[in-house]
DNA sequence: GTCTATAGACCGATAGAC
DNA sequence: GTCTATCGGTCTATAGAC
């Protein structure tokens, strides 16, 4: 480093993060669109506007690729938890993550979670940001799950890492997209309807 | 067709439908098992235990392999829906095809559908086994939904159509496989509890 | 002159199709 | 068992900024 020129190197290194910003956003789009298999890395080069030689000067594959954009989305999740008031009941602030990964499922930003055996996992398990990640979010969640529960207003009678998976689920539950491809509502109205299957269920009351 | 030997030409249709079912079963399975993308059709013959040429023989391209092991799917839905009871109450039988699917989805025999925009998509479309399956199918547990809610054992409140995608989209739901691979609890423990989390919510009651 | 990014050709492997 | 297309990944030559 020189350091009689530090504003160049800060600006180099500004303009190399603005890039790379702009790819794992690309990224993130193209993950939420097609999924990772379908999701091709010319496509990626061409959406931002870049050489594809030029990606893998920023990532070494495209599974690397793919594991930015998802730390990414677990990095604006952690945001937006740590954002709620400690002081809100723990109902309120789990029913405001719902509400926030469904609306971003619709605004085609959630991508889909690689649950099977794609060679995405192995890569996400051995990221730290991702696992550390994922356990920070499962244990805020978590804890509001068991205290909703013991203050009774979620049911006590499901073990905490039935709701926490379900919670999960919601964030790319695929009636969303149904209901938006329905076209019979708008993107409020299939959240609050989302919402209602989730908490209240399909029962009547 | 040689009318003077029925016998075995009628042993040569025995056979051939009896290939193309192994095949549809196996096609079945792995489709379950890592989706439409992730198959192969090397692993399909291997599986089957037949020349990768042979499968064309029964069908000419992926999609309409995986398209026959959709429509197989969904004639078993068929049967099972009309072994219900017309005489029971319609939640029940709503509860009991619920159950069914789920249980199918555990034993590793449901078939990820295809939401994205996947080649499959359009062959399943365009297929009218498969539409014919699906609307018959939805027809009868939209009867059903609509008969529920005018009893009020189903939320009123819902749109139909909500609970009828509410209900094809917990058939592929993946808290289902993420219990299973927790460990923790048995395939009917699991069934159960998602069960009451899709009719009863996760709300306290 | 040096460094970096670009464009595009290129390679190898995989997998669908026949 | 062969053909061919696609796609992840690499390489080289050119251009431009400092």
């Amino acid at each position: 480093m020189n350091t009689l020129a530090p504003v160049k190197v800060s600006f180099k290194a500004q303009m190399h993060l603005a890039r790379e910003d702009a790819i794992v956003q690309a990224v993130n789009r193209l993950l939420a669109e097609k999924g990772f298999d379908a999701m091709t890395v010319d496509e990626v080069a061409a959406e931002v506007g870049i050489a594809k030689a030029s990606l893998y000067k920023h990532f070494p594959s495209k599974e690397d690729l793919a594991c930015a954009a998802m730390v990414r989305v677990m990095r604006r999740a952690q945001a937006f938890l740590k954002s709620l008031p400690d002081t809100a009941a723990p109902i309120d602030n789990i029913k405001a993550v719902a509400r926030w990964v469904m609306a971003l499922n619709l605004a085609g930003e959630m991508p889909t979670l690689p649950s099977e055996n794609s060679s995405l996992r192995g890569t996400l398990i051995q990221s730290r940001d991702y696992m550390d990640g994922l356990i920070e979010i499962s244990d805020m969640l978590g804890g509001w799950i068991e205290a909703a529960q013991a203050q009774g207003t979620l049911n006590p009678g499901l073990p905490a890492i039935v709701v926490l998976y379900t919670l999960y689920a919601r964030a790319c539950d695929p009636v969303l997209e149904f209901l938006k491809a329905a076209g019979q509502h708008t993107d409020a109205q299939i959240v609050d309807l989302v919402m209602s299957t989730c908490f209240e269920g399909l029962n009547a009351r």
